[in-house]
DNA sequence: TGGGGTTAT
DNA sequence: ATAACCC
C-alpha cells in the first residue's frame, strides 16, 4: 500500500522536505461547491418535497433544480413552459425572494472560516479556501504511525497514483482530508451536501471540484493539470473568460484552450490589452496566481425586481418603495450604515445587450444617523432621493419604457464616524450597547470604529 | 434569462 | 458610471 511504501523509502517522506512557508508557489486551495444549492434550501424548508422533482423558479425561468428534476430533463435557466412540458410532475417554489439562501449561505461561509479565516465567497454557493497554512500545521504534528494518516479522501483526478515521497503530493492528500472533513460539517450543521476540488491554485480547484457531482470530491495533481485544463471542450468553460472576451477570441480564431496557450502573446495583448491578455494567457495554461481574498461581510446591499413593463412615475415610486423597504431591513441586521445610494434601471430594447444605467450619490448624513433601528421616518426622506436620482435618468415628460428597477446601498461603513469620547459618540443608538444586534454576527475583528 | 454579487477602468 | 467577470 502507499504507506508501506513510505516506510520503505527509510526517513520520513514528510518531514524531510520543507517548502519555504509564503512562498508564492505550492499552495493548497480548495473549492467548495454545494450542490443545487437554491433546491436544497427548499427542501429542507419544505421535507414534504424530498424526493420530488423540484425546481426553483424566478419569473417564468426555472433558476435551479434537484437532482430528480434533472434526471427527468429539467436544466438550470430552463423555460418554465419547456420544464413543465418535459417533467409534468415538477414541483415548483418561487424563489424571487434570497433571504434564506443568503442567511444558509453566510451560515456555509461561517463554518468554512472556522477551519481557516482566509475564505473568499463566489456567488452564494460556492467558496475558496487557502488551506496552505493548515496543511503545514498538520505535517508538522503528523504521528507516522497512524495508519491512516496518508489516505486520500475522496477521487483523485485521472487516478493518478500518489507519491508519498513527493511533498506537494502529501501537502494536497492532506488538503482532501480537510476537504472532507468541511463537507462533513456543513452535512452535520447544516444539512447541506456540495462538491470539493483540492488543487494548487483557485482555477484548478474549481475545475477540479465539478468532476464528480453531486456530493463527491477531487483532488487535482500537478501532474494531472495539462489534461485538466485540456478537457474543457472550448474557451469559454474557462472560468475568468465571460462572454465578451470568448466573442473577441472568436474573432481572433482562438476557440480552444491550446489555440490560446499558443497564440502570439504579443497580438493578443495588441487585441485586448495587456491585462486581460496576460491573465488569460496564464489561466490557459492552469496558471493563476490570484490569491484567496478573504470576502468578509458584503461590500453592498441589493435588491431588484424586474417586470414586462413599468412607464409611469408613480408605477416606479411603488416599486421603489417596496425594494426599499426590504433593503431597510437588511441593512438594520448588518449593523454598518451604508454612505451611498444607488438606482439602477433597464430600459426596453428589442436588442440583445440589455445594458443597466445607474445614478448613485451619497446618502445624506441625517438620514445615515437614522438607519439602524426601526425605521419608518428614513423611507419617506431616502425615496425622495431616490425619485430625484430617478428623475436624472428618466426624463418623465417623455414615455419610457423600463423592464428592472434596483436599489443598492454601497459603500459601507463600521457603524457610524462617531469618535469616542464626543457627544455624538454617547448620543448615537446602539454605539455603545452590546457587541452586535444583528443576526449573523460578524466577527468582532470586523468591528472598530472608523475615524 | 433571475436576482443577486465583485473588481477594474 | 460603466463594463467586465462570477454564481
Amino acid at each position: 500500500m502507499e504507506r508501506a511504501e513510505a516506510w520503505a523509502a527509510g526517513s520520513s517522506p514528510v518531514h524531510d522536505q520543507v517548502v519555504p512557508a509564503g512562498s508564492s508557489s505550492s499552495r493548497v486551495i480548495v473549492h467548495v461547491d454545494l450542490d443545487c444549492f437554491y433546491a436544497q434550501v427548499e427542501m429542507i424548508s419544505h421535507p414534504e418535497l424530498k424526493g420530488k422533482p423540484l425546481g426553483v423558479q424566478q419569473k417564468y425561468l426555472v433558476v435551479t433544480c434537484n437532482y430528480e428534476a434533472r434526471e427527468l430533463g429539467v436544466k438550470k435557466l430552463m423555460n418554465v413552459r419547456d420544464a413543465k412540458e418535459k417533467c409534468p410532475q415538477l414541483v415548483l417554489v418561487n424563489g424571487e425572494d434570497l433571504t434564506r439562501y443568503r442567511e444558509m449561505s453566510y451560515k456555509v461561509t461561517e463554518l468554512l472560516e472556522e477551519f481557516s479565516p482566509v475564505v473568499e465567497r463566489l456567488g452564494f454557493d460556492e467558496n475558496f479556501v487557502d488551506l496552505t497554512e493548515m496543511v503545514e500545521k498538520r505535517l508538522e504534528q503528523l504521528q507516522s504511525d497512524e495508519p491512516s494518516a496518508l489516505t486520500v479522501s475522496g477521487h483523485v483526478y485521472g487516478n493518478q497514483p500518489i507519491n508519498l515521497h513527493d511533498i506537494l503530493h502529501i501537502r494536497l492528500l492532506i488538503g482532501s482530508q480537510i476537504a472532507a472533513e468541511m463537507r462533513e460539517a456543513m452535512y452535520n450543521q447544516l444539512g447541506l451536501t456540495g462538491c470539493a476540488g483540492v488543487a494548487s491554485n483557485k482555477l484548478l480547484a474549481k475545475l477540479v471540484s465539478g468532476i464528480f457531482k453531486p456530493n463527491q470530491q477531487t483532488l487535482l495533481l500537478p501532474e494531472s493539470s495539462q489534461d485538466l485544463i485540456h478537457s474543457l471542450n472550448h474557451i469559454k468553460e474557462m472560468p475568468g473568460i465571460g462572454y465578451k472576451t470568448t466573442k473577441r477570441l472568436e474573432a481572433l480564431g482562438i476557440s480552444s484552450v491550446r489555440d490560446l496557450q499558443t497564440f502570439s502573446s504579443k497580438i493578443l495583448e495588441k487585441e485586448l490589452g495587456i491585462s486581460v491578455a496576460q491573465r488569460i494567457q496564464k489561466l490557459s495554461f492552469g496558471e493563476d496566481n490570484s490569491p484567496v481574498t478573504p470576502s468578509g461581510p458584503p461590500q453592498s446591499f441589493s435588491e431588484e425586481d424586474s417586470f414586462k413593463k413599468c412607464s409611469s412615475e408613480v408605477e416606479a415610486k411603488n416599486k421603489i418603495e417596496e425594494l426599499l423597504a426590504s433593503l431597510l431591513n437588511r441593512v438594520c441586521q448588518d449593523g454598518r450604515k451604508p454612505h451611498t445610494i444607488r438606482l439602477i434601471i433597464r430600459r426596453y430594447s428589442s436588442e440583445k445587450h440589455c445594458s443597466r444605467e445607474s445614478r448613485q450619490c451619497a446618502i445624506p448624513s441625517h438620514i445615515i444617523q437614522k438607519l439602524g433601528i426601526g425605521n419608518y421616518d428614513v423611507m419617506t426622506p431616502m425615496v425622495d432621493v431616490l425619485m430625484k436620482l430617478f428623475r436624472n435618468m428618466v426624463n418623465v415628460k417623455m414615455p419610457f419604457h423600463l423592464t428592472l428597477l434596483s436599489v443598492c446601498f454601497c459603500n459601507l461603513k463600521a457603524l457610524n464616524t462617531a469618535k469616542k469620547g464626543t457627544i455624538d459618540y454617547y448620543l448615537t443608538p446602539s454605539l455603545s450597547t452590546t457587541s452586535r444586534s444583528g443576526k449573523h454576527s460578524f466577527k468582532m475583528k470586523d468591528i472598530h470604529m472608523e475615524d
